[in-house]
DNA sequence: TTAGAATATTCTTATTGACGTATATTCCTC
DNA sequence: GAGGAATATACGTCAATAAGAATATTCTAA
């Protein structure tokens, strides 16, 4: 994956929040955008963008797209990840969809 | 400095580039200019772009503006930062601007 | 105080990106 | 195989961005 289409993927809010919710394990769509709370078209446009920049892989089961940060990334693309994940769960914006993803009712997916 | 606003910084070659030699230190435009061998306009805009944001800061001495990386970035911006330091250097174009930079023939700025 | 060097800004144009509405696709279940 | 749930795509619009040409600004030095 190329430096630029990794800062890309991480230069847009939803973006950014969607990545921070990856850091932590494979969720399908419904899950984000219910911890997120925002349109679904919105949702799986930005999830198409990163798909398409190589950042994100789906694997289907049934009905549920799950998605997940690609196995294939560079050292160094996972090291700007990791920027992430370590620091900026300072960001009230961020560290509040985890709770929200945490303390998730449980949905129709899992 | 927003996290959104670090990354568009990171999303464009041009810009990626300066960063990845201003990471060494401090420089002039015209040393950026003379390394990455492109216009001067397309330069000095994407360095006040980066200023704008709040990436970078601006020295004046005589008649040079000297740039470098902001000192008040969050931890988590310089572990970004340091994504790119570290590992990107594989990336050809980066190293070759490196080098370009190390073997410059001194310009007057100095 | 003028010429010139270093750098920034303005203007225009073309491309990309973000968003919403509506519609399509895919798969499951009955 | 019809209906519905989960997800993606197409289309139109508007804002943001990138690039080059031309011009402006700021400082130095003679």
């Amino acid at each position: 994956m190329e430096i630029v289409s990794l800062h890309k993927c991480l230069s847009d809010p939803t973006r950014l929040r969607i990545v921070n919710l990856l850091l932590r394990g494979p969720l399908c769509v419904c899950e984000l955008q219910e911890a997120l709370d925002e349109p679904q078209v919105k949702m799986s446009k930005h999830i198409g963008y990163m798909r398409r920049q190589g950042l994100l892989e789906v694997k289907r089961k049934a009905n549920w797209n799950f998605y997940s940060i690609s196995p294939d990334l560079s050292e160094s693309a996972l090291a700007s990840l990791e920027a992430i994940r370590g620091g900026y769960t300072k960001d009230p914006q961020l560290s509040q969809d985890l709770k929200k993803l945490e303390h998730s009712p449980g949905t129709a997916c899992r």
